[in-house]
Formats: structure tokens, sequence, C-alpha cells
DNA sequence: CGAATTTGACCCCA
DNA sequence: TGGGGTCAAATTCG
């Protein structure tokens, strides 16, 4: 961490904490005013103005080039801004005041953004994954002491709404096949397929038991509401897919790997499991250090009937 | 011919 | 210092 805290570091990090459980309540306002579904966009708009602003001010004292700052982009952002900014004019420059403006380091080729820090959450599945969301390659690489290569993967619209998701897919088993994905940073972008919005939140009145758990999410795969779940548009797609799925795994020779490209979509069993396929067994693999999005497991466990706890936890 | 993928180069950081 | 993540030119595909 290269940005130096000043001095008074605690006084900083209460401001900063301050602000945060602001926003959280605000966030917890606005769940209330979400859940009696028919509001005027005015208040609903109203209320994600402050709590940008909120997390705004948060990020500003916390304007140091660290990993405090992105993990709370991660945590915080998730497309927030650029919500609000869609129904204003401004909606690019909207969304680049609202967040930390980090100097741009890309001018040169090479040069990038580490994000080590980001939000990362991983699955393991014996076919690849359709996760709904539009993924375009863009690297390939041989893992030392890997067998086989690992693929890059970024958001489709990382060039027009500046999506910062990224997921990398590497297989680690030929036999049976098993497929590693692992997920870094929220899509902060609005998928044209997918446009709803949904809100994942902990629905514990006990501010106790609550700590830490709100959490508004674009994507798609993040799932709460039983009664929504089986409308829900990507639980469709997958419905569609998995005819798809069938002809492909008919046809597909499984002593070759297949090619990993962003069109050869395939969906695995849990997501299956989920769309209504209740002799597979749901099968989420997260990495008990790596997987912190409890969120979207609990939401697809609530879904199928199982509890966290029944995960088979990796590592 | 435009879009998507591949692949070698570049550079960050553990 | 080398492994790994990303860029971007080259290549392939539809």
């Amino acid at each position: 961490m290269d940005g130096s805290w000043p001095e008074n570091l605690d006084a900083i990090r209460k401001m900063a904490i301050e602000e945060l459980m602001k926003g959280r309540e605000l966030a917890n306002q606005l769940r209330c005013v979400l859940s009696k579904s028919d509001d005027s966009a005015g208040s609903v708009k109203n209320l994600l103005m402050k709590i940008m602003k909120s997390f705004s001010t948060t990020l500003s004292i916390l304007n140091v080039k660290s990993s405090v700052i992105s993990q709370t982009q991660a945590d915080f952002q998730v497309g927030l801004p650029c919500l609000v900014a869609r129904n204003s004019e401004d909606s690019q420059e909207s969304c680049k005041s609202n967040t930390i403006t980090i100097p741009s380091k890309k001018n040169r080729r090479g040069c990038y953004e580490r994000r080590t820090s980001l939000r990362t959450w991983k699955r393991d599945t014996p076919t690849l994954i359709n996760d709904g969301q539009a993924w375009r390659k863009y690297g390939q690489k041989a893992i030392l002491n890997a067998k086989y290569p690992r693929h890059y993967f970024r958001c489709e619209y990382k060039n027009d709404q500046g999506c910062k998701a990224t997921k990398q897919v590497q297989r680690i088993q030929m036999n049976p096949p098993l497929y590693r994905t692992i997920y870094y940073g929220h899509h902060t972008c609005e998928d044209l397929k997918n446009p709803e919005m949904i809100l994942e939140c902990n629905t514990s009145t006990n501010p106790t038991e609550n700590t830490s758990s709100i959490f508004i999410s674009f994507d798609t795969s993040s799932l709460t509401n039983l009664k929504n779940v089986q409308h829900h548009p990507f639980f469709s797609s997958i419905k569609q897919e998995c005819k798809e799925e069938k002809t492909s795994c008919d046809n597909e020779d499984h002593n070759q790997p297949p090619s990993l490209s962003s069109s050869d979509y395939f969906v695995s069993p849990d997501l299956m499991a989920a769309a209504g396929s209740p002799e597979q067994p749901m099968k989420v693999l997260p990495s008990t250090q790596d997987f912190d999005h409890e969120g979207l497991v609990s939401g697809m466990m609530e879904y199928v009937g199982l509890d966290l706890d029944d995960l088979h936890v990796e590592c």
C-alpha cells in the first residue's frame, strides 16, 4: 500500500465508518421502498442519490491508492451510480464523478490496473458455465505447474460501459472433466439481455445479526426472491440453452478438451438444478479464502432448498 | 469486411 | 526476478 494514511488514522477511519453506516442505512431504506414495489420513481431515485453521495464521501475520505479503495468500490459501487445516471443527462460523467478517479495508466501498452483486491468467487463445474453474462476472451496463458492453460474473459461491455468484471476459466481435471471459473468484481454494466436489477440483503431486522450483508447487484446470477426466480429471464435462458447443451454434449468428444471461447456456453449441473432439475445435485465449491460472495450463493441455495452449510467447502 | 479470437509482448508485483 | 494479468496486433471466422 503506497497510499499513506494520515496520522490521525482512527479519526479518519471513524469518519469513513460513519459514512458507510449511513450509506447502509439508506440502502436499507431503499430496500423497504422497493419491497413495497409500486413505488414512484422519484423517491427511489432520491434515495439512490443519497446513497451515492454517502459512498462517494466515504471513498473521498479513503482517498488512497490502495486495496482499501478497490475493495470499497467493489463492495459498494456495484453499478449504483450508473443506474441513477441513466436517468440523467450526464450519464457518463455522472458515473465518473461519483467514483474515485484513479489516474489512468492505460495509455501505454501493457499498463493496466491490477485487480488482485477485487472481490472474487470461485466455482468448480464439470462443464463450462453460462452465467448469463456476455464475456469476451482477451487472453490465454499457460500456468506454471498447471496441465491446462488459463483463459481470460472480460465483460463484453467493458469498453461501452466500463464494466470491470472479469473471469478466468481453467480446466483443472480431465476425467471427470472439471473447470474452475474465478470471477473478479461485479458487473456494473447494464445487461441488455437481462436488465432486471436485483436487490439482495439480509432480511434480519436485528442489527446485531446484520452487520455486513447489504448487497445490491446487477449480477443476474444473484437470485434471492423465490417467487421471482422462476420467471427470471436468466433462468428462462438457461432452460432454453439446456437443449443446446444436450446437443453439444452428445456430440462432444470427451477425449478432446472443448475449445474455450465466449461462444461455447454450456450449462453446469448446479445451474441446471437451480433451473428446475432436482435430480441434479447443487454443486458449488467456494473456497473459504476466496469466496466472499455469500449473498449470491445463499440466494441460489435458498432457491434450491439447500443451506449454505451444505456446501462442500474447498481448501 | 467487421467481429471475435489467438498469441506474443509488456509490465506489475509477490 | 519470474509468474501471471493484460494489451493489442495478427489471424481466423462468419
